[in-house]
DNA sequence: GCACTTTGTTCGGTGACCGAACAAAGTCTG
DNA sequence: CAGACTTTGTTCGGTCACCGAACAAAGTGC
């Protein structure tokens, strides 16, 4: 044994420079969610005298992370300087990698989309196609914002696989083994030399539901997107859950039906057989001949369009949502026995149908509920649309960064 | 405004007193997790320096929790000297009121038991005559240890009904309407002196797992029990899990069969209809006609006849405990789907059953998940018998007091 | 105009924690 | 067996986060 240098270097690690400890980040975090705050103020809601928050907002403000912004209103004495968070600080770029698209947002620190591209592509057949496309509209979204390339923080990546928490990089191989070896991290961290986070779709989709959508406040629900598979995202004590080896919330195969089609992991009726878009689309054909006056006649329908025909209220594509909801609400049902969450909220494909989905939804999962559980969780569709899991992707890296604010450009750690 | 108290008393609570802080905390944790520990293996563990460790034990020893137990081995210079947890510091009751029974439990600080009584009585519809019967069991017990009482720490109460995290006091009306109003908790309070808590039966028999069964050591798993009703502890990074209004767990009424038998709660084919100790009674006494072989022809079963005999091969019994496997094995396989637990431990009426209820229910849930998600946990029955509930009950004042020190006796505040 | 509040800063003090140094009590090697 | 090296536990002076008191600046309300 050499000496010990573990009793030099470890325990607890010499913070030299600004912004990483407790309190830091509490004040941090309060000023980004206040948006408008007074050093006054934060004393009393932290609990810490006013001459300690005085310092630790001094030295926030010397990273250019917060700045003064104004005098407030007096609450009858002197008025209170009101201290802000600088949004334009930074900027995350979040990907959404599906099955079949690819998408890319750029945004502040407050979740404001600067710039957005998507693209179609078969992604779990070309890896090596998928990871240039990748840093490509990387590329032109950062061009298109034309800010200083500097203030990117970092990218955060969605995609539609479990990950194992321990090590993210072997995320994509069990659900898409062409991409066995292909370490796209590696390739975005040396590109843009910036970290790279990844997490699952919809763990990420709850993400941002909880910080821009439905879900703002409430710290335990789910999240369940249908798209090419269906899965969710489980927020318990406003973290993700991700279970003992990284798949909490893969209910695509969950069996609903004992006797229904049999499915590619081997069961039999499997949720993913009856709900996932390209079910859906199928189911829609189908039905084409039992519904001949539909608008769907003759077209060769997508998910979208089903979509709309069922917001007209045609009675093909209400049949088709209403199938679809039977079945989530089964799951749905055995979610809210076994959690007890605050809410449930819907994305994905068949989240724009919104009430045509969730009254028929709530239907079937009352039949199956305890009374307590069910009336006290509300079920919703989401509002944030297609940018819903690239936004959370990008969230992802905010939060992280709040949480350990030397991801900051500017903010050194020596 | 008078003043502003707030600031004086609020915030950062002054620590007048001993084993209040963080780090007391987690050395009190440390010693009584290792049994034997030396203060320098201590401030290796913790990252503190050995020369505040030295600080804390020593006042820790003031206080009688923790004592000198001699020198351990040399690891190649002084030999160090061991600290370890006074065991028998203090003493705790535990409670486990049934649906139609009540037992209570004395032990000490490391779970052993002192003294254990059980009854049956109809507590649903005798409020009174049971809290009666809990503060005479109570008496009882601590006559039969023979110990100063003043060593009584805390009462912990096992329920079968959810809490609401909130208001502990208003938990028995739903299930116990008879209930309503007669505080328990109030009265245990004023009789025995000390802090009282409750929570739900499933709840603490998954505490009692993580500390003393099948779980020590996991973090995230589930417990279930099978009792007069089927309930669910849920464990979720070492805290129990109840949701958004303390039901979480609460699968007793879960649907698993649309065209099955009508439930009490108005529902088709819950769980509770199938299993569930008065279920598996009666199942047994229809099947008497198809096995007129069977060692249980001619009795009236009991539940514990009928574990009795499924360890004796009894064909009949096999067929009861076959069923209910499959049932439960429904149930388990939405479960690990949905939240992928490091392990599901099955607890209550059937758990002596062993590996003859295992057997059967991993088959069934094998049909209904991802081999991922199948594989990666371990279902196991619990080995703590029919004392868990209530050593459940008296773990979770110990781990109260553990996080909270002056709870202990003799530990002052001021 | 005067009494009273509120804000933000300055400044001396307290306490948790650290590292260096040391004595005591070991082990290991020549 | 002696001397070199380790490990343990304690002592002691120093650092740093945080606090409270005091104060000036800037308000409000009668």
């Amino acid at each position: 044994m050499t000496g010990d240098p573990k009793t030099a270097a470890g325990g607890r690690a010499r913070l030299a420079a600004v912004a990483d400890d407790d309190l830091t980040r509490t004040v941090l975090g309060l000023v980004w969610s206040r948006r408008e705050v007074s050093r006054a103020e934060i004393s009393r809601d932290t609990g810490r005298s006013r001459s300690t928050i005085s310092e630790v907002v001094g030295r926030l403000l010397g990273t250019g992370l917060v700045a003064e912004m104004g005098a407030g209103e007096s609450r009858g004495g002197r008025r209170p300087i009101l201290v802000g968070f600088r949004d334009d600080a930074g900027v995350i770029l979040g990907v959404d990698v599906g099955a079949t698209h690819i998408s890319v947002i750029l945004t502040d620190l407050r979740g404001r989309t600067l710039a957005w591209r998507e693209h179609s592509h078969p992604v779990r057949t070309d890896p090596k196609g998928a990871e240039a496309l990748i840093t490509g509209m990387g590329e032109v979204c950062l061009a298109e914002w034309n800010g200083e390339r500097s203030r990117l923080m970092g990218i955060g990546v969605a995609v539609p696989s479990p990950v194992d928490p321990d090590s993210p990089d072997r995320v994509l191989e069990r659900v898409l083994p062409a991409w066995r070896g292909h370490s796209v991290l590696d390739r975005l961290n040396s590109v843009f030399g910036v970290p790279v986070f990844v997490d699952n779709d919809a763990n990420l989709g709850a993400v941002a539901e909880r910080w821009w959508g439905e879900a703002v406040g409430i710290d335990d629900f789910v999240y369940l997107k249908v798209a090419t598979g269906v899965g969710a995202g489980l927020m318990i004590g406003g973290e993700i859950y991700r279970g003992a080896t990284g798949v909490a919330g893969e209910i695509g195969h969950v069996a609903i039906d004992p006797s229904g089609p049999e499915c590619v992991c081997g069961n039999r009726g499997c949720l993913a057989t009856f709900v996932g878009t390209r079910q859906l689309v199928d189911r829609a054909r189908a039905l084409l001949e039992r519904f001949p006056g539909s608008v769907l006649a003759g077209t060769e329908p997508g998910i979208r369009v089903i979509e709309d025909a069922a917001l007209a209220d045609d009675p093909l594509a209400l049949q088709v949502v209403n199938e679809a909801a039977v079945r989530l609400g089964i799951v749905v049902a055995g979610v809210l026995n076994l959690l007890n969450p605050g809410s449930v909220i819907l994305g994905g494909s068949l989240a724009r149908a919104g009430d045509r989905l969730v009254e028929p939804l709530r239907d079937a999962v009352s039949t199956r509920t305890l009374v307590a559980s069910a009336a006290a969780s509300d079920i919703r569709t989401s509002e944030l649309g297609e940018r819903a899991v690239a936004l959370g992707a990008a969230t992802h890296v905010l939060v992280a960064a709040l949480a350990n604010p030397r991801l900051f450009p500017g903010v050194k750690s020596a």
